[in-house]
DNA sequence: CATGGCCTATTTTTT
DNA sequence: ATAGGCCATG
């Protein structure tokens, strides 16, 4: 046990100065619950590691006493790093990551209660809805009514608040209002959803919580064991914890009660995913000996920017009374860009933000250019491109859902989890071996009339199919088998190469010589590097193929560590939540978009996007300028638009004066003739092998490779890669 | 069993 | 607009 004794506190260690009086409160505060109320650009990240380092110091802990828990693995690393800078490396103990990362290492070591391996599986949004698509088929019903996203979200919905799909069997009013949804046999593929990740040993996202609540439920000694290691509890992002993960907490903390947990209720933007601000109340009431602390001065935005934010959050009832404020600069007005279309919308923005970059003489990575949805990311990407400026989009398709890089991890979950059905049927026919759809529903039904496992019917192949596939079959489990042998003795990235290049995948991609093949192939090589830097890695002690694999299901695009390189960011406003940019352009801000169209069917749902328009604004530090379009395509047909509700919401005072009718600052720009080599440059006219000749019309440099986008006259524009393009320069006409 | 062409649903956000 | 699913054909 730890020495509890009153230390004095050190008034003027490094850490407490520069805290204004709230700040120091919460960090110097140390037993007992205390919910931190911390408004937008208050400080919290800052007030968090002080808090830690405080604790530290005082020696109220060590460092693997504490357990700190966020929800994007970029606020557990810039957490970890921001502890580290004060503390030492001796924080590095201090158990601190997102709720999905440490649970997964809580389950590694004690999810065999449960009848699962250590290195289990973890199920992706698709390989769920791959599963429930098979399910769905094998019930025979209809997959027009029983849609795999309908059926995941209810199945998450579900699994959030507590309600297993025993315990959902178990109420008949979830079967009226299935009932009532004309999804009457929900109930069962629910079951057999449960079931199936189970014998698959996979886990979806949402399993790797409730799982672990499960465990914490039923082993009295295992929960007590935690409680009393954890003497101290911090959780950020406090509004975005679902019932398991608050229920969970509460396990956690019974012993010591010192838990810490740090919200806004303003930025809560993730009900849609089981999120419940509720908890903010609920904590208030399972701890009556609580302290609030609220942080309420905003050191991030200009005044002008605050007042805007202010008055957005007023229109919305539920919320927790506080006032955020600053002290900065009045600062520059808020703008509004009106454009006809979609196009044109982007063609300004893009226009005023390079004005904005010449008059302040600041960098592209000072802006950000948010919206609601990915799509929209499209019609800005290319009127960047077209002005030349150096571009990142954050999100949509990440680098590990792309399906090159998902089949080839498949074939390394395979190897480490030889009952991974969702991974099998990626890999079976992948490169053709001839067996088909036909002999896979074979091996399942099988396996499931039988009641042995998928390794064990595979192994066992000549006594259930036919010869050719019978053989085929016998090969694959034969590449499996040697493979996992292998796995003993040699280290992860050794094997990885070995698969790819003896299981045909790699030769596969290696003989595809289109332009989509050379990528692909790529990034398998990327894969792969990435495998050795794991193994290479000094620091993790556990460098097994296993663990590699459950990291990365994980990863998130948001998580990339923000390049060197100078940039303007594109992201969706959720992707945004917790940064800060000197300017920000809030595009798109029309009715049915945003509010988007899918969240106007109830008061709550309304108020869920008038925080998220309030998370958007508190981005920015400097400026903040607003756009929407007239028209726009959807569907790939011209839809016309009307501007948002929220745009009536603020007034944006004081006005500069006037410019009725005008589109702000236009400006002309030619793009620089860019030359990243000094061997190709835009305009040059080349050859290519395949696709003839053509023209450059961009040249760019993402991640270290250099790429171009060039006009074929017969295939239209095309996006190379220069190390591998082979292009001839023609000479100009 | 593999391939290619047509049709369709999809677009809200993400650990 | 586009990717994935379905069907017909080889």
């Amino acid at each position: 046990m730890l020495d509890t004794q009153e230390q004095p506190s050190i008034p003027d260690a490094s850490y407490l100065i520069g805290l204004n009086e709230m700040q120091r409160q919460a960090v110097t505060h140390t037993e007992g619950p205390l919910m931190i109320i911390a408004g937008a650009g208050s400080g919290k990240t800052k007030v968090l590691t002080s808090r830690i380092a405080h604790l530290l110091k005082e020696q109220k802990a060590t460092p693997h006493q504490i357990l700190a828990l966020t929800f994007t693995n970029k606020a557990a690393a810039e957490m970890r790093h921001r502890i580290v800078g004060i503390i030492g490396d001796s924080a590095k103990a201090i158990w601190l990551g997102t709720f999905h990362s440490v649970f997964v290492r809580f389950l590694r070591m004690e999810a065999h209660r449960l009848g699962y391996p250590a290195h289990f599986t973890i199920y992706d949004s698709e390989d769920s809805k791959s599963l429930l698509k098979q399910i769905v088929k094998d019930l025979n019903l209809d997959d027009k009514i029983y849609k795999p996203n309908l059926l995941l979200s209810r199945i998450s919905h579900f699994k959030n608040k507590l309600i297993s799909a025993h315990i959902y069997a178990g109420h008949s009013t979830y079967q009226t209002e299935d009932a009532r949804m004309r999804i009457p046999r929900f109930g069962e593929i629910f079951l057999r959803y449960t079931n199936y990740c189970h014998k698959a040993a996979a886990m979806d996202f949402d399993d790797l919580l409730l799982h672990t609540h499960t465990l914490l439920h039923n082993n009295a000694e295992l929960t007590e064991t935690y409680q009393r290691k954890f003497s101290y509890v911090f959780v950020d992002e406090f509004q975005d914890t679902n019932l398991v993960q608050y229920s969970m907490l509460k396990k956690l903390v019974a012993h010591h009660q010192n838990i810490c947990v740090v919200g806004d209720d303003a930025q809560s933007i993730y009900a849609f995913r089981g999120a419940d601000i509720q908890n903010i109340l609920h904590f208030t009431k399972d701890y009556p000996q609580h302290t609030v602390v609220k942080l309420e001065q905003n050191y991030r935005s200009t005044k002008r920017i605050v007042d805007v934010a202010n008055q957005i959050i007023r229109h919305n009832e539920a919320q927790l009374p506080k006032k955020v404020w600053t002290d900065n600069n009045l600062g520059e007005p808020i703008e509004m860009v009106k454009a006809t279309s979609d196009v044109e919308e982007a063609r300004l923005v893009v226009a005023s933000l390079l004005a904005q970059k010449r008059k302040h003489a600041v960098l592209y990575q000072d802006f950000v250019i948010l919206y609601r949805t990915n799509n929209q990311s499209r019609n800005f990407e290319e009127a960047l491109r077209r002005s030349n400026i150096p571009y990142r989009i954050i999100g949509g398709l990440s680098f590990y859902q792309r399906k090159e890089v998902k089949d080839f991890i498949a074939y390394l979950s395979f190897l480490v989890n030889h009952n991974d059905a969702e991974s099998f049927k990626r890999i079976i026919n992948l490169p053709k071996r001839g067996i088909g759809s036909v002999t896979v529903d074979k091996i399942f039904a099988i396996a499931y009339e039988q009641e042995r496992s998928l390794w064990d019917i595979l192994c066992d192949a000549t006594g259930f199919l036919g010869g050719a596939v019978a053989i085929a079959v016998g090969r694959f489990v034969a590449l499996i088998q040697e493979m996992t042998d292998r796995l003993a003795s040699e280290n992860a990235y050794l094997v990885a190469v070995a698969v790819a290049k003896e299981s045909g995948f790699l030769k596969e991609l290696y003989e595809d010589k289109t332009i989509e093949g050379l990528t692909r192939y790529e990034h398998i090589q990327e894969l792969l590097n990435g495998i050795k830097q794991f193994v290479d890695d000094a620091e993790n002690n556990d460098a097994s193929l296993g663990r590699f694999i459950q990291e990365i299901a994980l990863i998130t695009d948001g998580d990339q560590e923000t390049q060197q390189q100078d940039a303007v960011t594109l992201m969706t406003i959720h992707t945004s939540k917790g940064m800060e940019f000197k300017y920000v352009y809030l595009v798109g801000m029309e009715e049915d978009l945003f509010p988007s169209s899918m969240m106007l069917g109830s008061k709550a749902d309304v108020e869920e996007e008038r925080r998220l328009f309030y998370v958007a604004v508190t981005r920015a530090q400097l400026k903040l300028t607003l756009s929407y379009a007239l028209s726009r395509y959807r569907f790939g047909k011209l839809t016309h638009t009307q501007p948002s509700r929220f745009l009536n919401e603020v007034v944006l005072v004081p006005q500069e004066p006037k410019k009725v009718g005008m589109a702000p600052t236009r400006v002309v720009n030619v793009p620089p003739r860019g030359n990243i080599n000094g061997t190709f440059k835009i305009g040059d006219h080349v050859k290519h092998a395949h696709f003839g000749t053509g023209q450059i019309i961009q040249l760019m440099e993402t991640e270290g490779v250099s790429k171009a986008i060039i006009f074929f006259h017969n295939r239209g524009n095309k996006t190379l890669l220069l190390n591998y393009a082979k292009l001839e320069i023609l000479p100009t006409q």
